[in-house]
DNA sequence: TCCATTCGCCTACAGTTGTAATCGTAATTC
DNA sequence: GAATTACGATTACAACTGTAGGCGAATGGA
């Protein structure tokens, strides 16, 4: 299952993820999603979901004159495809670097390391 | 302090890791050290190793008629640079649900969560 | 001494990526 | 109905990437 998804570049991500969360949803609607964060402009925007479509990321159905776009690849897929490559690469494929890694770099609140205790525990009863 | 470093490209990365790890090194025991894992052409590491020397990745003194080259940038930088990259694009910049992803994908060991704990111990009492 | 090897350097070249303008068409505004 | 606007499609374009071949100099054997 699950055939390995397009490869999503830096910034497809950031669209990925508005996709996700909101399908179905519109170019404009994107556009503006994003513009409260970052400074992209609509025909980048426009560009990119043109790309995603081709590389069968996203699909969509016309509604009237525009597009509702939606996702075509799971997001769990892209996430497990891009963690592993990840680990791979800077950490050459194994946890524990890793959680050394962010565990120092960034101070956890205890709220945080509280939960990260639990999600260990789950795991473990597993 | 340690400006950010240049952007390290997927392949490049794994010759950074090489020279990290056991610098100064000629280009020669670079590709030895490689050819055990993968297929790398010898003329693809060499031009490899030419980028990172113009990005001042690497550096190099000559060693007769061969180079041994060394790290320009600090491996935990860039390995913060990458993984808050990473972070920011997958996971929306929060830890928790990067740390769930982790868990739930890969089986951990139960010295793997003893360790994790570990950790996480360490990063509370800071 | 000459030839083959080896070096790093320069060149090649197509595909990807980031960033956006232009184009033809359809809708919306005076 | 004419002009402007808004859409998606197409085109632009330089920088970056992956992957490697060729070039001239130096080295090292025969």
């Amino acid at each position: 299952m699950s055939k390995s998804p397009p490869r999503i570049t830096e910034t497809e991500w950031y669209l990925m993820k508005i996709v996700w969360a909101r399908s179905p949803i519109s170019a404009q609607e994107i556009i503006e999603a994003l513009s409260t964060q970052d400074e992209w402009h609509p025909k980048t925007v426009k560009t990119l979901l043109g790309r995603l479509v081709k590389k069968r990321a996203l699909g969509f159905k016309k509604e009237g004159r525009a597009y509702l776009y939606r996702p075509l690849v799971a997001e769990s897929d892209c996430v497990a495809a891009e963690s592993e490559s990840f680990l791979d690469r800077v950490f050459g494929g194994s946890l524990k670097p890793m959680l050394a890694h962010f565990a120092e770099t960034r101070k956890l609140s205890p709220s945080e390391i509280a939960e990260l205790k639990r999600l260990l525990k789950k795991s473990e009863d597993k």
